[in-house]
DNA sequence: CGCATATTTGATAGATTTCAATTTATGTGG
DNA sequence: CCACATAAATTGAAATCTATCAAATATGCG
């Protein structure tokens, strides 16, 4: 609700998309200008549930958020995590009945910007409206390298790239530890990468043990970037279309 | 390259398109009147390369093409399978530097669009760039729901759930008969549900035996619907958005 | 301190992969 | 139309990975 917290989290959103798109002195403050309302959420609460047609997207402030496809029988499970600057259902502004649901997973910030405003924002300046464009291109190809990671490798590379994953997000937003901050139960990080909470313990030891990356209550820790690196066959490019 | 071609494809684009986004007369108009010049790709080609920037976006006339995640060391998986109809990177409009490939799985016609020739519709028609967005969202909430398939079910489910959702995509094409072209290998169809071509054989033959759906070499019958979708956990909703 | 939640450990069952070989389809030239 | 070469599909057996079940230990919190 701050007007402080709201400026901070467009600053942040603003980092992202100018790092990929670049934007002009009108159109960034523009896009600082834009309204919204925070609001706090729940741990183990959803924001957003299917089915539900949804107004606003979410800016994420502060805190940790899970996508969740779900099937009708009521089965969940995680495509997609969500930090802190993220636009977490950008798509919902051309598609309002959506198809999953929001769920923080941490007691989380989120700034609510409604539809009408994104749409007019995009409708007066076209390098925005492309921005936010390529911003889905780029949530559309991390879930499709998930798809390939989950289809194809085995446990210790799935977490292995999703660190490293997690780790370059981060970095965009300007985390500069050589770690980053990661409050997820293994339980919920385990649903995220496909495995047992039993197996991904195991495995979370074995990293750990082997020297590349240890898995703290609110954070991961890594210790040989190159290895996990390797480890996870993880390239970045997919993140930040045109560079590598 | 001939006009007849380009007409029915455009014509099949627009169907689907219409199914989800509902189009004026002048902008189904501006649409079917839209460039591009078709091409025929041999089978087991790569026609998009990663890294290769992109002035065109393919409209998949006739065949079969799969997208491959590609690591940099060179190992890749499908992570989508695109059918006649499909506009496979539409993506690539706003961010040419494509991150994935596209691979004729048949001998496959396509129909290339110059993006400028997309953009200057969506600029100049705004239900028409309201469209495109909203067929990329689909085509992200296809991605998610593979990675919750590919995270989470075993080998029957994901394939009866491919089936079932090609199925559902066949016949918003028009497909009308109890099952779908799918002229497929067994060692792609492995690699694109994350399993071994052995294994994937195995659970074929039981679809086939508890007379779920037979998969022929170049098409699927579906023989028992219900069953089929109660297997994979089937939701047709996020396909069709606003339907249900 | 004591409860509730999260993590860790052990033992076993089950699903999937791997390796190796065989059969069946498909296409091509004679 | 047949013989051959090639690719695709199928089968078997063993190894491996991951899930499942059940219990113990840590950890955070009021």
């Amino acid at each position: 609700m701050t007007r402080s917290s709201t400026e901070t989290a467009l600053a942040l959103y603003l980092r992202r998309l100018s790092g990929r798109s670049p934007l002009g002195d009108e159109e960034r403050a523009a896009l600082l200008a834009t309204p919204g309302f925070a609001t706090l959420i729940d741990v183990e609460r959803d924001f957003v549930r299917v089915g539900e047609p949804v107004h606003h997207a979410c800016l994420i402030i502060h805190g940790l958020v899970a996508r969740f496809a779900q099937t009708r029988n009521g089965d969940r499970g995680i495509v997609a995590i969500h930090i802190p600057g993220d636009m977490a259902d950008l798509h919902s502004v051309v598609a309002p009945q959506v198809t999953w649901a929001l769920h923080a997973l941490t007691p989380t910030r989120i700034l609510r910007i409604p539809h009408e405003a994104l749409r007019e924002l995009a409708r007066r300046y076209p390098s925005i409206a492309a921005a936010f464009s390529r911003d889905c291109a780029v949530d559309a190809s991390i879930l499709a390298h998930w798809n390939a990671n989950l289809g194809r490798k085995n446990a210790l590379a799935r977490i292995a790239h999703l660190f490293a994953e997690m780790h370059v997000r981060y970095q965009l937003i300007g985390e500069r530890s050589g770690g980053f901050p990661f409050p997820i139960t293994q339980v919920d990080l385990a649903d995220a990468v496909g495995l047992t909470p039993v197996h991904l313990n195991r495995m979370l030891k074995r990293l750990a043990d082997e020297g590349v990356a240890v898995k703290n209550p609110d954070s991961v820790r890594i210790l040989d970037e190159q290895r996990l690196i390797r480890l996870g066959q993880f390239d970045p490019a997919y993140i930040q279309p045109g560079r590598r």
